[in-house]
RNA sequence: GGUCCAGUGGUGGAACUGGUAUACACAAGAGACUUAAAAUCUCUCGCCGCAAGGCAUGUGGGUUCGACUCCCGCCUGGACCACCA
């Protein structure tokens, strides 16, 4: 028998089904279609190495499937080809961006061919081609006239390397993501893409998508980052130079002569307006134009402009870092009114406050927000309480209980400080499972703190307690009351209590055999006190931690007694009511700055006219092209390299025939990927971006694989692309993919990313030459879960090829058992009839081949559906173990093997199938049927277990009753041996699987 | 710091809805074939134990006849977000 010869094998059919053209898709509306799309590859100049193909292994074994189920199947690809990396690749190699990209896109389509995939190459995309490009322009054009796209002269993320402006999606950790660089803030003209119009739709139809994996929807809500709150406006007053004062100095009301009005009023975004009476202070980020409109009243103006520039010389990280310490600078001589109750706040300046989100200024309430809470520590800031925590406790033995009644406590929590050490004292109640301070009723009428210590004497015994202060607000908390079998919703006075000395009253008994007194050190007494609401009360000891969760309000007029929930919406009524303030909805997403300064990318299709403005180059003008140049190189001036190239950019305006320019910007290297699945469809079409009745058959994309990293970009851009397609009627529906799945990475065998940088990469190649792209294929999916990252490793590869072997070995067999003819002793009959010829029956059809055959079209039928490929390749090597045992094998399952390992290893499988004397190529043939009866097992294994622990294996017929099944099971010896003679007091039955017994 | 995910042999990993933990593969060891090597084939392979049996799914508890799977706490690793008011 001829060896397996991948190379050959390989090369064969590749030309075969090229020349054959079995895998362009046909517009057959009669089939059911299925559209499966790969993430297209950026074409870079390294090739691809190993781990580029593993998503398009996967989407190749389904296509296949599908294909032989019988579906009309959409699987296309193409090159995302413009951008940054392009030009920077081109430079630093001295060539022209376009002829890079060609040679970069012949490389990357001559390896992937190599590895058989079953791309429609007539639909090949390129996102460069002025062909393709000219629908970007055009759908950026359609967006312009209904104003979505405009012109910012916002500062945004500038790349000094790069040379360019980025999106705030670009940046990783404040960085380029392109280059590591870290990002200035430039203030430029540039395009931007009204994105955030589309955030509430982006961040529902999430909900949609019941196909998509859970962390990447997460992933985008977090980024929308949609929050409810209100805009609350205060107004601003400024003081003569007589009266300066700081904070917090009572005698200066806001009625005072000195104050003079001003028309300006500080505007604030806050999630809890609820908190509007104990906001002390306010901020203004560095850029606020307060600073700017109150220069004449600002005292310490040289002090506080000092401060701005330091800020805006800091790097974004460097204003981020969170380790770092909070910084401001008080305006001194200006003031804000609190609406709500007429105080007088001071304003800082301080970067802790971002400029692009909100309004650029907050009020600070430190008794509720962490930062706030830093910052006013720091300056020394009033504090003031409004929330009082309200704990539930949800999970385990605190969790209120549905059943159990609701009763209301009022009650002193006492932490009591030793009296010469630094410890504490914890009690522990033996009875109950209660640990943590001295707590007890108030009684009527009582004074907490003569509660307090009552409470401290009757349960410890000693006798000179001192009261020291409150430790802040009540803490309300529900929990379950384990012994009395009762929700408690109590509402604890913390208080604390310094022992003066260890003088003791002999205290009862019985008071004594209740609980055990101990002194902790601080570290023992978090660690003892550990529930939430007594944990709240013992960091209050040491005022190092504010509350910022939801309670009740206090300290807030006719907030007070309010939940937090009902407190902002009575805040927000009120401040509406009062026309101070009104309800808003707040995204952090931001809108998309669409502009960059450099030439490999599509060109913006406007015109800057003198007379008319911002004029958009006319549809029938389009594409406009990019023109041919010699140099390309950025200028650094914030300008594209375009605005150099004096004959493209001078124009004449389409609407007045004046001199105009040319806009010089380009378009990110997102623009091309945000449609490009639509293209596809209708790749040649120049009447239109997509044929709508073709589109209306093939969207939305059915099945779309590719890399996590996408997540927060290119799946949110081409989400809002579509959305805007479908408004404006260019498209039939409002998401474009049904289902995604993630690859996960493969990394190189030392466990590191594969990169030049490590000398780790492995080229496909290679490992298509030496083991064949059969094997590398199965190889990949094989590895591990097809979303988890995994190491390469060259022995697993050679474990994949071994199957193929064993594969390979079978046809032997399966030929010399192949049903002779009668006339024709000794040579073979045509084999193509033997298999469908349904009158021959099988002289030696082997059951356990047959059941074993039909569980594995179940299993990788199953598994392939659900991306499960490493349990399908293993069931198929389970079958193929057993086929190697057998010593005859029949054509038939043979040949269903062949046609559920052909999506895997298509070459291979169509070598072997023709071979078999099968004419067709084997992709035209069925997906395999499994038929349920066949795939029972005749015989099943029952386990036996004793009390839990398995001591019996007993092999029965699988249709075995319960009764026959219990019987079996006591007869067995093994378990009459455990049983020790005892009555089983029950025995259970799970069918099929084991038999409990419990004595 | 927050959110989410994960932790199973020497390694990658399997285990359906709570029902025989370690499928499949790699590596390792022994043997066969060979003048020899490679390749191939056969066997062994979680730990302790001669065995009976016991112990093992990061760790400590809980629920259950029964837990890798469910619940609670802790430890470790990863991903994403990160001063978003």
């Amino acid at each position: 028998m001829a060896k397996y010869n991948h190379k050959s094998i390989e090369k064969k059919w590749r030309k075969y089904w090229d020349k054959e053209k079995i895998y362009q898709t046909k517009e057959d509306k009669s089939k059911p279609k299925y559209y499966v799309l790969d993430m297209f590859p950026y074409p870079s100049g390294a090739g691809l190495h190993v781990g580029h193909p593993k998503g398009y292994i996967a989407t190749d074994a389904i296509a296949r499937m599908k294909m032989m189920q019988g579906y009309n199947v959409l699987h296309p690809m193409g090159w995302d080809a413009f951008g940054l990396p392009a030009e920077n690749y081109a430079i630093a190699n001295k060539m022209h961006p376009a002829e890079a990209t060609k040679n970069n896109i012949k490389t990357f389509k001559k390896q992937l061919e190599l590895l058989g995939f079953t791309y429609d190459w007539y639909r090949e995309v390129n996102t460069t081609d002025p062909k393709y490009y000219k629908w970007t322009q055009w759908a950026f054009l359609q967006m312009f006239k209904r104003g979505l796209a405009y012109e910012s002269y916002e500062p945004i993320n500038w790349c000094p390397k790069c040379q360019t402006g980025l999106a705030n999606e670009d940046l990783e950790d404040g960085k380029c993501e392109r280059c590591g660089s870290e990002i200035e803030r430039k203030p430029m003209r540039q395009w931007v893409l009204k994105i955030t119009d589309y955030a509430d739709r982006l961040l529902n139809d999430l909900d949609k998508l019941d196909k998509w994996p859970a962390p990447i929807k997460e992933m985008q809500r977090n980024w929308i980052g949609r929050s409810e709150g209100a805009l609350i406006r205060f107004p601003v007053i400024a003081r003569s130079e007589a009266t300066k004062q700081s904070y917090g100095n009572e005698d200066i009301a806001s009625s005072s002569p000195t104050a003079r009005s001003r028309n300006d009023n500080l505007e604030v975004f806050t999630t809890r307006p609820d908190t509007l009476f104990g906001a002390t202070y306010m901020v203004i980020a560095p850029e606020n134009s307060l600073i700017e409109n109150c220069k004449l009243e600002i005292e310490n103006l040289e002090e506080v402009n000092e401060y701005v520039e330091r800020s805006k010389k800091k790097s974004d990280l460097e204003r981020t870092d969170l380790a770092k310490e909070k910084t401001g600078v008080e305006l001194k001589g200006v003031k804000v009114v609190n609406p709500a109750n007429g105080e007088e706040l001071p304003i800082f300046v301080a970067d802790y406050v971002l400029t692009g989100y909100g309004t650029g200024a907050i009020m600070a309430v430190p008794a509720h927000d962490e930062r706030d809470f830093e910052f006013s520590k720091k300056y020394g800031i009033p504090i003031r309480e409004v929330v009082a925590p309200l704990i539930v406790n949800e999970k385990g033995e605190d969790a209120f209980k549905k059943d159990a009644p609701i009763i209301e406590r009022d009650a002193v929590v006492c932490v009591v400080k030793h009296w010469s050490e630094d410890k504490y004292l914890g009690i522990r109640w033996l009875k109950n499972d209660w640990q943590g301070f001295v707590i007890g009723g108030i009684e009527a009428g009582e004074d907490t703190s003569v509660a307090g210590i009552r409470e401290i004497t009757e349960e410890t015994g000693y006798k000179n307690v001192e009261y020291i202060k409150p430790l802040g607000s009540i803490v309300h908390s529900k929990f379950f009351q384990a012994l009395k079998k009762q929700n408690r919703f109590a509402h604890f006075v913390p208080l604390l209590f310094k022992l003066k000395d260890g003088e003791m009253d002999n205290i009862a008994e019985e008071e004594k055999n209740l609980h055990e007194v101990m002194w902790l050190s601080p570290e023992e007494v978090g660690k003892f006190a550990n529930r939430e609401d007594m944990r709240i009360i013992w960091k209050r000891v040491f005022e190092n931690e504010c509350y910022a969760e939801n309670g009740v309000s206090i300290n807030s007029d006719f907030l007070n007694e309010l939940s937090t929930v009902e407190a902002k919406e009575k805040m927000i009524q009120w401040l509406e009511e009062k026309k101070i303030g009104q309800r808003k909805v707040q995204y952090k997403l931001r809108d998309w700055v669409f502009s960059r300064q450099r030439y490999w990318g599509e060109p913006i299709p406007l015109v800057h006219c003198e007379k008319c403005g911002v004029v958009p180059v006319p549809e029938k003008d389009l594409p406009l092209e990019l023109p041919k140049v010699k140099h390309y190189e950025p200028t650094g001036t914030g300008e594209s390299s375009l605005a150099n190239i004096e004959k493209w950019v001078n124009t004449k305006c389409p609407v007045c025939g004046g001199p105009a320019k040319r806009e010089t910007n380009t378009m990110p290297q997102w623009a091309g990927s945000c449609w490009y699945y639509l293209r596809y469809i209708d790749p040649n079409n120049d009447k239109a971006l997509v044929d709508k009745e073709r589109e209306k058959y093939w969207s939305p994309v059915d099945f779309y694989v590719g890399g996590a990293e996408h997540a927060t970009r290119h799946l949110i851009y081409a989400r809002f692309w579509h959305k805007f397609l479908f408004d404006i009627g260019a498209v039939n529906y409002d998401e474009p993919f049904t289902r995604l799945q993630n690859v996960g990475l493969i990394l190189a065998e030392d466990g590191r990313k594969m990169s030049k940088r490590w000398g780790n990469v492995i080229n496909p190649d290679a490992v298509v030459e030496d083991f064949g792209a059969d094997a590398m294929r199965v190889y990949e999916v094989f590895m591990g879960p097809f979303d988890q990252p995994c190491a390469w490793s060259t022995q697993g590869l050679v474990g994949a090829k071994r199957f193929l072997e064993k594969v390979w070995a079978l046809k032997e067999k399966a030929l010399q058992n192949a049903i002779l003819t009668p006339t024709q002793s000794g040579e073979r009959s045509p084999r193509a009839q033997i298999l469908g010829d349904s009158s021959i029956t099988p002289q030696n059809d082997n059951e356990k081949i047959t059941t074993l055959l039909h569980q594995t079209i179940k299993k990788v039928t199953d598994d392939i559906e659900n991306m499960r490929f490493n349990t399908a390749i293993s069931q198929l090597m389970i079958l193929v173990n057993e086929m190697t045992k057998e010593d005859q094998l029949l054509l038939t399952p043979y040949s269903l093997l062949l046609k559920l390992l052909s999506p895997f290893a298509p070459h291979i499988a169509e070598e072997i199938w023709a071979e078999l004397g099968n004419k067709e190529s084997i992709f035209l043939s069925d997906w395999p049927a499994y038929d349920a009866e066949l795939a029972k097992d005749a015989e099943i294994i029952l386990a036996v277990q004793v009390n839990g622990k398995l001591r019996d294996i007993l092999t029965v017929s699988a249709d075995i009753s319960e009764e026959e099944a219990k019987q079996t099971a006591l007869a067995s010896e093994k378990i009459q041996k455990w049983l020790e003679g005892n009555q089983p007091k029950k025995i259970i039955y799970v069918k099929g699987k084991l038999i409990s017994i419990v004595v």
